[in-house]
DNA sequence: GTGAAAGCGCTAACAA
DNA sequence: TTGTTAGCGCTTTCAC
């Protein structure tokens, strides 16, 4: 195997010198047609490739920004991957993906590996396991811009996009009264993260305004996962008075919840109605198709990359403003919620799935 | 914001050299005890951070494996990556995931990124869109290890981790015909991917075994999608004698034939049972739930990271023979293949869903 | 057991 | 427009 063909070797074979390739390889104006394209020619035949190790070293940036999420496997936290790779790869970045499968010990793990590999910058959104802060504020004080996203820590000063996690759940839960159900049951996420504050908040706000009184015992701990789902909705199931639909925190547990009335023999949507979050992909392929509220990942991937760029390009002055950038939650109500007609059959939406909020 | 702390610093601080220093913190046996607790102790204090882009540099390795994969959505290349990330990472690798979409130009240009971001090798599995395999035999010229895993690339020597397509395919069609189906149809995927051609022929085998005819209008081709699952199994069901099972050369396409048999009102697996491919995790969700075959993700991750490893460790021998591991597929038969019983009702198989091919 | 010094491949400031 | 030179932070040979 022949070694890797080096600047340096194309300045000898063209007797010129390392600088005048190095620019000439990088579009520096002042360089010749010529020299270019004898350059650019040579590189081509001598198969050569950018050692980006070594310009990383000597220019201070690799061009890399790390991107850790909980799990690959939630679809959202893909999709929002995907919308990050598209604006990073547009401007030139690559993006190195970190999973630290919910544990704080992975996620402090993974900072330490970014941050070793020296990427420009990082965006992160937080593992449910995660319940001491201090990696990440000894990250922001580091000379490494970071973002969150959706699973963001409050009052910290960092940069976060998130989606109004507070008005979808309202929107949700809302959906479900005007549906005529009359005792709406939620199961919540871990409480220590905001979104699932912000959703229980929402659903509420929800039943105050249409003067539903707030039973707390038709408010039942989750943990974002399909077991949780479960075993809170035969919690629900078990009381004096059983609810007749749930707003979940989020769609695996809305799954487990529907596969548990499934059993139990409960008609979704007939007697029964379920909304969940995040308008992960199974929700189409599943019998009723479930009603969520999508949570516009590409677009919130490109922000949080738009906003990370920003942190890089000024890094080294001081800012004293975080930005939040906030976006829609958007309702995708399909079969799972259906209105119960009098005779007992449900009434299907319509199939196209989003409606906006308010238009 | 304060500098990085250096070797150097270090080294200042406690007037020793820096290679002392580099020594001590690499675990070097000829470095004192106390010379090691001291430089322990000074980079904690100094909250030294290793460059790993300068060790890079200096060593020729990077301690990166980039994995290249047609999409994280796939679920079973996300748990692949998983398989791979948990070996990796015990032996200190990183992984760098780059995702294909699919594309033959994106799945080039990852290689280029990779290439230039000096990883230490290359895990991949090539996208359905690639057609022109030049990328891929200049990458093992090249002097970078590459190994395949599932959708591989045959007879150009590389080494490569696979499942047992035939067998996989040949054990669900068998199992179709067990439970007295006599018209069984099959969508291929793209056939210029070696699995698709391994399912074709084993479903054939498993009819030719059985004594029944191969019929080609029932093998429909597909494209790895709900889409063409759907419109293959609208042809199928457009012909004048159409099947009464489906196997599928993957869950994707199963679940697009299922949600058509469910619009047209015919009932799985009462009348019509349909087996897929890959053990997708919405396989569990679906109403009925989809019968397929497991691939064992986590196990190829393993061994296409151990694969790679080696080729890295000896990498300078030359090396004359490609390695081919070939894990065994493992069926998991669920509600969507279960045997009709006389009354039209179908006989549910027991619930633990994965049973060894041949124990 | 430790120090000195060279150099990985590239970029960029300074000259010419 | 191009050449020269220094140096990014680390590892590693060769001394002692």
């Amino acid at each position: 195997m022949p070694r890797n063909a080096t600047i340096t070797d194309i300045a000898a074979a063209l007797k010129v010198s390392a600088g005048t390739v190095s620019r000439a390889l990088n579009g520096h104006p002042a360089i010749s047609k010529t020299t270019r394209q004898k350059v650019e020619a040579m590189a081509t035949q001598l198969n050569y490739r950018v050692n980006r190790v070594a310009s990383s070293l000597r220019s201070g940036q690799t061009g890399i920004i790390g991107v850790i999420i909980p799990s690959a496997a939630i679809n959202f936290f893909g999709s929002v991957v995907h919308g990050i790779e598209a604006s990073a790869n547009a401007q030139g970045y690559q993006v190195l993906i970190y999973q630290s499968d919910e544990t704080e010990e992975r996620e402090r793990k993974g900072i330490e590996v970014l941050l070793q590999a020296r990427v420009d910058g990082i965006l992160l959104s937080i593992a449910k396991g995660v319940h001491n802060y201090d990696h990440l504020l000894a990250a922001k004080r580091s000379a490494v811009p970071i973002v969150l996203f959706d699973r963001v820590l409050e009052d910290a000063g960092f940069d976060t996009v998130t989606i109004n996690d507070f008005e979808g759940a309202r929107m949700a839960t809302q959906h479900l009264i005007e549906t005529g159900r009359q005792r709406i049951a939620h199961i919540t996420g871990p409480l220590h993260l905001s979104i699932a504050k912000a959703r229980l908040n929402g659903y509420k706000a929800a039943l105050r305004e249409n003067g539903l009184p707030f039973d707390k015992k038709l408010v039942q701990l989750g943990d974002i996962s399909i077991e949780t789902g479960r075993h809170a909705m035969q919690k629900l199931l078990d009381l004096s008075a059983p609810p007749d639909a749930l707003f979940a925190v989020e769609d695996f547990t809305a799954l487990g919840a529907m596969q548990l009335l499934k059993e139990k023999g409960i008609d979704v949507p007939a007697e029964f109605s379920v909304v969940g979050f995040a308008n992960e992909a199974f929700g189409q392929y599943i019998t009723p198709t479930l009603s969520s509220v999508d949570q516009q990942t590409i677009k919130m991937g490109e922000q949080a990359f738009l906003l990370l760029k920003d942190l890089i390009s000024t890094s080294g002055k001081k800012k004293e403003t975080a930005v939040q950038k906030v976006l829609d939650a958007l309702p995708v109500f399909r079969e799972s919620s259906a209105l119960p007609s009098k005779s007992g059959t449900a009434r299907i939406f319509p199939l196209q799935t989003k409606r906006k909020s308010r238009p």
